[in-house]
DNA sequence: TGACATCCCACACAAATGTGTGGTATTATT
DNA sequence: AATAATACCACACATTTGTGTGGGATGTCA
């Protein structure tokens, strides 16, 4: 079911307010569109909810909770056409589960990295790559390593029952896993700020 | 000024209720830890308040907003010297702010690579962009751009007063902004995240 | 000893807030 | 022509909610 404008309107104002920190009341919606009726609000809020995008709980403030369809993250695009608003909700592809990727269960970690070793790779230099602590990983996987005393970011293949380092970067050669080495964790997202 | 391990308590279940979609009332702290009376909960908010972990507006429902300091952070390690525990303290080199980092009030949004004309600055196919929305950049900014309907992303050069997209892959060539471009925003994280 | 912070309580009050019932007008669909 | 959805309105009501005022017990620090 399709939002109309002005559905589409009070949607993005409520995530705006959510991503602020506060999901707004009825009266605090009302004010935003110059409505003079909460009634009104109370239309809009059960349309949404009837197409699916938010969840309303009885008798509690603020309970609005968007839907993984138009959830509390940033919208991930695909192509964009031409004269279309970047930012329309048409556009989402995906959003991105900031929680989700940071659900700290696990015990995670961020290390900077040091060299190029990895660059083939599209890991650069004082990127970060967010490790997840395990003592063993599978072939092709990106592993933090410990290897006579250095900890170094590689990737781990298996070839007859023996592990390897492999690092993606032709001037680096391949090293053996040994007794003293050690895989700390896997890497599972690599990021990159730029200033 | 440090937090008694009640306070420390509290300010855990007011993060948990936030990152679940809606800061709690004072009742529903009162009524979580036990507590008879309302002006029990409000002593805790006040202290909070006063170390500098939270933020109150006053006369707004649910208006508990977190601090810097209260703020889930995930630690950031550099070099790891052989035979030390990886997670000790001492090799922290900084604490990588998830909520700062997605909190922004700016309009943000991820757009997903196409292609691998950027392959060379480490930017591959798939990988998520987070473009913060601005209509102009500077000189090596890399830029979310749309050219006669498409949208790519490039790094913008400017010589001469006349403004470049340059791609980051030798096989590919250098366009010039015309009339018809439109510099959408500016990319300041990539993120790439693996299975 | 006094001052202060912490950690609890009771109770009242006004404002904020969600809810309920009723209405009108327009537009699209059947 | 009838039905449904949309897009507004007014107003009343009960509950939720933040706030205010008062209190007590304990421990710490100067």
């Amino acid at each position: 079911m399709e939002l109309t404008n002005k559905q589409q309107e009070v949607l993005m104002y409520i995530r705006k307010m959510i991503r602020d920190g506060l999901p707004p009341t009825i009266r605090e919606i009302a004010s935003e569109f110059g409505f003079s009726s909460t009634g009104t609000v109370r239309d809009y809020l059960t349309a949404l909810c009837k197409k699916g995008y938010i969840l309303l709980e009885e008798k509690k403030s603020r309970a609005i909770e968007l839907t993984e369809k138009a959830m509390l993250t940033i919208p991930i695009l695909g192509c964009v056409p031409a004269g279309v608003p970047v930012l329309a909700i048409e556009n989402v592809e995906d959003y991105f589960n900031v929680d989700k990727l940071f659900a700290q269960k696990d015990e995670l970690f961020f290390l900077r990295v040091e060299g190029d070793s990895m660059i083939d790779a599209g890991i650069m230099p004082d990127d970060l790559v967010l490790v997840k602590k395990q003592p063993c990983a599978q072939d092709r996987d990106i592993v933090v390593c410990r290897v006579d005393g250095e900890v170094t970011v590689k990737i781990l293949r298996s070839r007859e029952n023996k592990f390897f380092l492999e690092p993606a970067n032709k001037n680096y050669s391949i090293i053996s896993l040994n007794e003293r080495s050690q895989i700390i964790g896997k890497v599972i997202t690599a990021i990159r700020k730029y200033v």
